[in-house]
DNA sequence: CGTGATCTTGAAAATTTTCAAATAGAGTGG
DNA sequence: CCACTCTATTTGAAAATTTTCAAGATCACG
């Protein structure tokens, strides 16, 4: 079944954006699309036909588990953002919906003739495999701080800008998007160091919580000071 | 000064060796070539004429310091690697000579204007940075372990991996290609756990140190098992 | 053979993890 | 609508690890 990319959300921002509408016709008739719950998993490392996708809507992440069954998350990913190995023969890392997805998913021989055939796409997927790749590095020197509370509160304060309409501002009142288990997983910390870091913060007015996800940014300065 | 293509150890490794030689010596009259010697800044975070390069030999690092002014490793560059923004309008993180390092450095409206003239050398970036994604990934594993004693296990795996010559074994004996302090900055230690975390790795037999940076492995397999 | 920088080592202080248990929330079936 | 159950989160206290601060030791180099 072909993918109607013409009521697509992501049709204006998506790597297939630079296509002209007959070559995207073409490259969907490629793909097809998959909807995931919450939980469940794209492909897991090692798959060997893991195919590459672009997310339409909903949100995943890409991680990885170490020897000792540790989680490790190293990469959210958004609406039209781009997941999958283009070059190597099988999956690195896990992929797992955060909520309910859509994607559009293409085998990576499909891919690789679609950027022969269309060489836009390789600039496209050049620019944004370099925001990944700034993403993967603001991480990094997010999870390598030497204290709790500033890979928090510099958490804390990444997940503000993100859910904000406006570049400049982070959003006064935001859902996390994931569970403490999961920020431990980002930040190398356990889940119990993360909590208590929530109530610190609480406690010296940076935030507020509302429920388990919910958070109002009481002093935005504060936060970023702490989060240094 | 064009740059002598025809002898460049990296001619067939670079992103620029997808280009026809004809189209490549073009490609290199609009760079320059640039020395550095260890220690030496290529540009600094918020360079606002930040350029791009090709690592032709030496090696490199890509860092950010934080507001306390500690130091973060994001990326080790090797030859044929190729760092810069393309798209962004300056630089964002600082980039710095390892070793007495040569490169081959294009102005960002130059590059930008051989992506759209030679469509081939999108794709060879996209796949370098790909590779650039995953290492920042991988190291992101490596520094949010809990335990120092697996990151900087991890670490030294990872360098005598990187140092052999075959791509499966780990060389028995290396240098150690960074002091211990940016082997802090890169896992968010202090210098002194990274010292006390090699006399462990001596102590029970895992490596023999020799000097300051020579390092041998005397039990593989028990290093990778503190790795985890 | 100094000299300066890097590395190692020691001991106390601070932080984080671990283990254990209590609390809060969401969803289900009665 | 309520009681119940299951999971996620919070909290507590002890144990383990790491940082900090302070000296030494080692090494490269002029």
């Amino acid at each position: 079944m072909s993918l109607a990319c013409a009521q697509c959300p992501v049709r204006d921002s998506a790597a297939c954006a630079v296509l002209e509408p007959a070559e995207r016709e073409a490259l969907a008739r490629a793909g097809r699309t998959v909807d995931l719950n919450a939980g469940e998993m794209l492909f897991a490392a090692g798959d060997e036909n893991a195919a590459c996708a672009t997310l339409v809507c909903g949100a995943l992440k890409v991680s990885n588990c170490d020897a000792d069954g540790t989680e490790h998350i190293l990469a959210l990913l958004h609406p039209a953002g781009f997941v999958g190995e283009m070059f190597a023969p099988f999956a690195r890392h896990d992929v797992i919906a955060l909520a309910p997805s859509r994607l559009c998913v293409f085998a990576r021989g499909d891919l690789e003739a679609a950027l022969a055939e269309y060489p836009r796409l390789s600039g496209a997927l050049l620019r944004r495999a370099q925001e990944d790749l700034h993403s993967a590095r603001t991480l990094l020197a997010l999870g390598t701080r030497t204290s709790a509370a500033a890979r928090v509160a510099g958490l804390i304060a990444g997940f503000a800008q993100g859910a904000s309409t406006s570049p400049c501002h982070p959003a006064a009142r935001f859902d996390l998007p994931l569970s403490r288990g999961e920020m431990a997983a980002m930040l190398g910390l356990t889940i119990e160091t993360v909590s208590r870091q929530f109530g610190n913060l609480e406690g010296r007015g940076a935030i507020r919580r509302h429920g388990k996800r919910g958070i109002e940014l009481v002093d935005p300065a504060l936060l970023h000071q702490l989060a240094d």
